[in-house]
DNA sequence: AGTCTACATTCCACTCTTGACATGTCATTA
DNA sequence: TAATGACATGTCAAGAGTGGAATGTAGACT
């Protein structure tokens, strides 16, 4: 009740699995396929991760284990204290953190190269960011769009991705052109 | 030599500062703020990181103690070896990792809110493109752009957060318009 | 009956990152 | 001369994230 919870900024997986379980429950496998599939591009996370998370989760009260199943398998379902830090989570206006891009970092350095491994850098991040285009293409033509709360958003998001490439690769090529 | 060094993929804020003493030699203090201003956007670094990966390439050798200033102040140099495993870093193509972005984390859970919070949050996200936007062009005016070769690419860097925030004002103001 | 694939979990060792704490010096200016 | 602010470095604990190894079960197909 008065527990005096120091929250710190991070956390974001907890959150994430909290909110995946507030559409429904499911167990760290299919939690698994749901990160590989729908957050890959907003936060990958991997196996060895989300079983840690879901532990830690169930040790706190956010989450409980609602079923058993075949293979040892444990269904995890939010609790009413889960849906509420997931609430808080969203609204608490917390100052989003800094997204570190490893690809715009080397930009800074490519003056150490010479101009054609400079275009070479480039050429590798205009297709990369085609893929990225293609690879949402995909997936928006493969998911039913009629599905749960998360279609709705998962809309939204699909759409920020393909945005977000299609501008990289503008600007790529725009940059391209500047170096002589 | 011939050491064989089992190079793991991340170790971005390595190649951060190799990249920056590629320029000048600097010290730990310059190179904080040289994080603070111009690598802010793509990798954000705090003191402590820094001065512990000074010590740690100075221990290897990428870098070197060029010469030593008025408070304790170290100058550090890049040595050929680093300037080559910077290189290294740009030319091999090593595969980028996945950006994390809690603020689009966010968006796929925005279904457990009311539509009226949704808007709310999508509103604090076209504040915070604007606000991203305007520090970028208020730096750009600011910038000395004859300076060295940082400058070149800076401006390319720089010129991606302009798209980029102009991009995600965009879909946010989208997003609000597909929220009933 | 044997084998293969998908399902399913746990543990470990390591690196990266954050945020706070701790310490001290030089130059300016009131 | 005393205070202040910019300069300058170092250390630590804890959380976050990576990558791999180890283990085993259920169902489906041959």
């Amino acid at each position: 009740m008065s527990r005096v919870e120091c929250r710190l900024d991070g956390m974001s997986l907890r959150h994430a699995l909290l909110g995946l379980l507030s559409e429904r429950p499911a167990s760290g496998y299919d939690l698994l396929k749901l990160f590989e599939t729908s957050l890959a591009t907003a936060w990958p996370a991997t196996q060895s991760q989300i079983y840690t998370e879901l532990t830690k989760l169930a040790g706190t009260g956010l989450i409980t284990v609602a079923a058993e199943g075949p293979r040892g398998r444990k269904e995890y379902a939010l609790t009413d204290e889960g849906l509420a830090e997931l609430r808080h989570w969203l609204i608490e206006t917390k100052p989003q953190r800094n997204t570190r891009s490893d690809i715009l970092l080397r930009v800074f350095f490519l003056g150490v190269l010479t101009p054609e491994q400079a275009h070479g850098y480039l050429a590798e991040l205009i297709e990369l960011s085609d893929q990225g285009y293609q690879s949402l293409r995909r997936l928006e033509e493969s998911v039913d769009w009629d599905d749960g709360g998360l279609s709705v958003y998962g809309r939204i998001a699909l759409e920020y991705g393909l945005r977000f490439n299609a501008m990289r690769r503008e600007w790529a090529e725009w940059a391209a052109g500047q170096i002589t």
